[in-house]
DNA sequence: CGCACAGCTTCTGGATCCAAAAGCCCGGAC
DNA sequence: GTCCGGGCTTTTGGATCCAGAAGCTGTGCG
């Protein structure tokens, strides 16, 4: 497990390592309509990486200069992060990134459980051929990709794709959400023992394609209920007693 | 039906009822300790109420001189209203209050109706008397309000004493979100002809009090369905072809 | 008479500057 | 030696200012 694994509940310091970030930045410094949304997606790819860990604190000062921006649009994508639950403010006392309690992970497992297999359901009425000739392709692809924020972007597009055909925008975005509060933590479990992960995908689509919702609805079901355990053996293991509230000082 | 009832589809250019939004900026001029937090409450209740229609341009000037601050915290409010999902930003020109097409009504519903049944289940497990007689103060004082945001705000305060026995923050929270998406509409229902409604709190109440989880969720679920209905009226009457986008000219 | 191009206006988005509040540290007193 | 209070520093949040882009309008040409 490389330093990706979060050391969360400490970090709450001015430990916020400026040189990655702005290897973050330089990734995505090519055309954006605005900077705030550029600011944006940098920071949510740090949250999700690990590079900014749970816990730790966001000085607006200290982005805006580690990514070469001015501190507006800097606050402009915290207020959007905090929107998404990724970062809470903290009064006069500036932005943190949000810890996940093992309670809000099953939460949210529980309800993506009832959302997605919703999806799947309706998904499935519409399925075509041409639809899972392309769930392979993205499939592969999520398989193939290794690194961070990637890995996470590949699983998302699988996945849309997949409920693509429902035709519930309102739904996919549901989803959505609830899928960015635990990225961070299914990186986690793919760096630390995501082995047998590959078949998840391939076993999905055989049942899609079989077209049997209710083994279809338990191969998602089984699927989600391991990354789950998976994610809250990560999160039990790393931070004991640690809730939504940052570990700040008083 | 008085002028709450919105004008809709048009409205795009600089009709913005300024006195109106003064007036409900003078309702919340009380004590915020940040200015961005207040511009978010009264452009959120200026949505809800219907002062600021669907398909509304909001000027980021006008907004600012109307409720009697700078620029600068009105951007904060409208990304935060972006978040959640009440307007739009169109690339270069600005934000636009959002409509909500038929589709997505009957997709908030439906999505609704999953969580909400799952709330009340997980409620009712953790249900005591206390709940049970705090549900029927909070029922009755939802009946007494009659005028815009307290209406909403009475109702939400309701479901969430409902569903705060089961001890599921997050997905109260999705339950919110979808609820505001559609808060708007339920006021044009209420004030249209929403007369029955005082019912369907006691009926709630009792079904949750007699302890069977299958008739409350029956309960639940036509309540649901009677009130999506009279939405689906509202939003087909006033605007037949109009989807989220906003008819702007071109 | 209609269409197209150019200039003007207007609005958003960004940067720099300023004030206020909260935390931190040091000194003094008990 | 410890605890309380006051001043200092840091950092957020707000206001004013500036630049760039998109739309509108007026005029000229076909």
């Amino acid at each position: 497990m490389s330093e990706l694994t979060v050391p969360a509940g400490r970090a709450s310091g001015a430990g916020l390592d400026a040189a990655a970030l702005q290897q973050l930045a330089g990734k995505h410094q090519t055309g954006y309509r605005s900077v705030g949304v550029m600011v944006y997606d940098i920071l949510k790819d740090a949250i999700l990486t690990g590079t900014l860990p749970p816990g730790q604190r966001l000085r607006q000062e200290t982005l805006a200069e580690s990514i070469g921006v001015s501190r507006l649009p800097v606050r402009s994508a915290l207020i959007q992060l905090e929107a998404d639950g990724l970062v809470e403010f903290h009064e006069r006392r500036g932005a943190v990134v949000k810890s996940l309690s093992a309670d809000q992970a099953r939460e949210v497992y529980g309800i993506r459980t009832l959302l997605e297999v919703e999806a799947l359901r309706l998904s499935m009425a519409e399925m075509t051929p041409e639809r899972i000739a392309r769930l392979r392709e993205l499939g592969r692809t999520a398989d193939a990709e290794e690194e961070g924020a990637d890995f996470v972007d590949a699983r998302t597009e699988f996945y849309a794709e997949l409920y693509d055909a429902a035709h519930r925008p309102v739904l996919w975005e549901m989803i959505e959400q609830l899928r960015l509060k635990v990225g961070r933590y299914v990186l986690g479990w793919r760096l630390v023992g995501g082995a047998e992960h590959g078949h998840s995908h391939e076993e999905l689509i055989a049942a899609v394609e079989g077209g049997d919702v209710e083994h279809a609805s338990g191969v998602l079901r089984s699927h989600l209920e391991r990354v789950r355990d998976a994610v809250l053996e990560l999160l039990v293991a790393g931070e004991p007693g640690a809730t939504a509230g940052a570990p700040l000082r008083h």
